[in-house]
DNA sequence: ACCTGAACACCGTTCAAGT
DNA sequence: ACCTGAACACCGTTCAAGT
């Protein structure tokens, strides 16, 4: 009797780096960079352990993948605003796309070869302060303190853990118990009576440190 | 022929947590974050896999550990200097501290439970801003500008991997050659008239920010 | 009470082998 | 050319067992 053979299983269909960048990130979103692995993920679209490594010559080549694309997804200045305006709200464009992708923060730090919508981004920026008349120094200057400012509001804002304010006012509570008031007593002073208060919600510091910045910038610029 | 006895190999010496913190803070510093496991730090100090949980409840615990002895190491706001001096002299501290510990910052992200150096640290800043006369507002302004700039400057410092001056100038050599010059005309220009030009130190663009932000600081205080 | 090895459920990646 | 499973050298941590 003739062995009935195996169908021979549904070969999958094939895969595009654009495709597996989107699911990586959504991976990311979800359960955070933690539970991204060569592995889980290649599973998680149908394939072997090892089908990755056809699309992306290791891990890192598939991190440098995905922070380029949330670069990508960072408001360019646009031509009709002034500097400040476009630096302003590429700001708020960037805090955005962090709360979106809260993983890409920590990525960044080890990136080190920057993809196609990272430089036109950087292009992007320094275009915009230059053709306002900014000098290379002080375009230089700019970028590093509206950058500084950005990512580490950003950073602060995850390692504080603010979610919605409901949750930070728990967190805050829970905290005042954890640690001596007596001990800590200006600390305590501000939690209670500032973070504690009604309507109080850390983002908003964003735009204060912001415009100092941005204030400042344009006093120099105007001197220049 | 009565068999000689296995001589019990000697024990050793008992570890205490500040002396394991000590390790696995040098080990992090010289072989980076990534090659401090719980094992090979165990069985560098000559213990088994798992002898170090019998001083920290997990890894995470540990990672807690070793960020509050770095808090520990920065330079606090002392009576005897103006407000503004203090948080000066805080920032340059921060940032010493970084360059000798620049695995810390990545951990800061997560780290949701501040020792006892981290809660000396907050409250001894919040109390020099108050007793300038800050108010509750103004000090959170302040507090949450000037933490987001600096380490957000750390940050940008290590994702540019900036060493040494001559080191830039190699990363940046090699970057230009990298991407096309063409598609990216304003950052090809600063880099090559302004970073690889000689004397140019990514560092020197600290100070300049944060004077931007205690100047701008010092302005809304005055008109307190 | 303090310590630790075996075992489990994971990793990224090399390599040899399949089509 | 494209794909993938076994195997290797690692992880953090549970658990049972030692002193």
């Amino acid at each position: 009797m003739a062995i009935q053979p195996e169908p021979r299983p549904e070969p999958r269909r094939p895969w595009n780096r654009a495709q597996l960048l989107r699911a990586a990130i959504a991976l990311a979103d979800t359960g955070g960079i933690e539970s991204l692995s060569m592995r889980k993920l290649s599973h998680e679209l149908g394939g072997g352990t090892m089908s990755l490594y056809n699309h992306f010559s290791n891990k890192d080549d598939l991190l440098d993948g995905m922070i380029d694309s949330v670069f990508s997804e960072i408001e360019l200045p646009a031509g009709e605003h002034a500097w400040k305006d476009n630096m302003r709200r590429r700001a708020l464009s960037i805090r955005a796309v962090m709360t979106r992708h809260p993983w890409a923060l920590g990525l960044m730090e080890s990136r080190r070869t920057p993809g196609p919508a990272t430089l036109r981004h950087h292009d992007a920026v320094i275009g915009c302060l230059r053709d306002a008349g900014f000098s290379l120094q002080l375009t230089a200057h700019a970028f590093s303190a509206l950058d500084s400012y950005i990512y580490g509001f950003a950073l602060q804002e995850q390692s504080l853990a603010f979610g919605t304010p409901e949750e930070t006012s728990e967190l805050a509570k829970a905290f005042l118990l954890q640690f001596p008031t007596k001990e800590y007593p200006r600390l305590a002073e501000l939690t209670i009576d500032h973070v504690l208060q009604p309507g109080y919600d850390y983002g908003d510091e964003y735009e204060f440190g912001l415009d100092l910045i941005l204030d400042g910038l344009e006093s120099t610029w105007l001197r220049r």
